[in-house]
DNA sequence: ACCTGAACACCGTTCAAGT
DNA sequence: ACCTGAACACCGTTCAAGT
């Protein structure tokens, strides 16, 4: 019974002043899980102003240099944080249920785990699906249910990409201050807009960004739905 | 006739040095017109990498401190950027034609203009419109179209944030590798993903963002179109 | 192979001094 | 009010030295 390498046995003590003399440890005291978990609690204890690879390598009581004997740069630990998170998104509705409830179930959890890492949008919406498995994973889930629900084979990956592009803009606009839309002192002179932003203010039951995805999403679910041919 | 504020009168001189002596010149140097034209000029010669604020100052020919009278912050230079680039996104639609070509026209403008900075995105979708007065203008544009189109007028701004959610998260899309979905060693793991993708690819016409992007954007015109009762 | 510690080449931002 | 120049408090990353 070991710890796993890379959570330090004792993360809580102050000062710990360095750890261990220079060269090679007996055991190694890195490694990319630990890496991936200690950046997961970093980002949510500080966010990501205070996720520093300082800051990353003091959590697992390190010097920040030996960080890079497991990643090769601060972008790598934002891509092994991103490809665990994604394992947190459900898929299960595509093995089992109807492919609108699939789509939805997953659109919705896609979107809350992400709207809590928007940093990490810009490297997702890049990324090749080679260097993240479980996301690979995900993407293997849902292109199997969209096959079932009869999808044509051309149709099913432009399908989840205008999907995925409307969650990931959709996780941003979970972030925005209540107050965005707030014309302020050219009200007057933008009689439509302010008009229409005074009347989605008189709902207070639902959140705003909560009304524009689901007004989105069941119209992407609607205008897709009608390719499938099974 | 004299040259705006804040566009140096010979930006190519190299070492040019101190160009003027400590305290206030006679003349204002700087302007945030002159340097959100700068901002651009940097940012298409040198990308967002290369758009430090040192090196900002440099086209202008003062010291970096000399930008802080004029801006508070980088990310109040990035929101001049912003909404400047929004004065390019195409809203004559909406006083002129039906609604949905209207939307096509928008949202395929608004695309291709943020995909050349989709670092701005960030900013752009938290960022109150009291902040970015053609952004708002934008927004009037659009929202009086909607209003036109017989929407009703709770519906109006959820339908636009999930346009526009949809149309950030296409703008990432665009500036997607070619080779993002191609699953590697893992392909004989992924059977459904991997014949969907080797499916896309076949299509050498079309880029396969503007397969997804058009594919969305008609199933969202299809399903917000129709909550219109005009 | 995998750690430490020092160093490098930057950042954005602040502020006293000058006119 | 609006500039310069020096300084501050950081960054991510590299690399020789050590075991």
């Amino acid at each position: 019974m070991t710890a796993p390498t890379g959570v330090p046995a004792d993360p809580q003590s102050p000062d710990a002043g360095p750890r261990r003399r220079a060269g090679r440890p007996a055991a190694a005291v890195l490694g990319q899980d630990g890496i991936t978990t200690a950046a997961l609690q970093l980002i949510g204890r500080s966010g990501y102003d205070g996720f520093t690879m300082a800051a990353l390598a003091r959590t697992l009581n390190v010097a920040p240099s030996a960080l890079y004997n497991h990643v090769s740069s601060k972008r790598d630990v934002l891509v092994l944080v991103q490809d665990h998170l994604t394992s947190f998104v459900d898929v299960a509705g595509f093995e089992t249920g109807p492919w609108e409830q699939a789509v939805r179930d997953w659109a919705w959890s896609y979107r809350d785990v992400f709207s809590k890492h928007t940093p990490l949008i810009p490297v997702i919406a890049v990324l090749p699906v080679t260097d993240a498995p479980k996301t690979l994973a995900m993407y293997e889930a849902v292109s199997a249910g969209f096959g079932r629900a009869g999808f044509p084979q051309e149709r099913i990956i432009p399908a989840i990409v205008a999907l995925e592009s409307f969650i990931f803009g959709s996780a941003y606009d979970v972030t925005a201050p209540a107050d965005i839309f707030d014309s302020g002192s050219m009200a007057a002179a933008t009689p439509h807009f302010t008009s229409a932003v005074r009347r989605l203010a008189e709902n207070v039951d639902e959140k705003p960004a909560d009304v524009a995805f689901s007004l989105g999403l069941e119209a992407l679910l609607a205008g897709l739905g009608a390719l499938r041919s099974a």
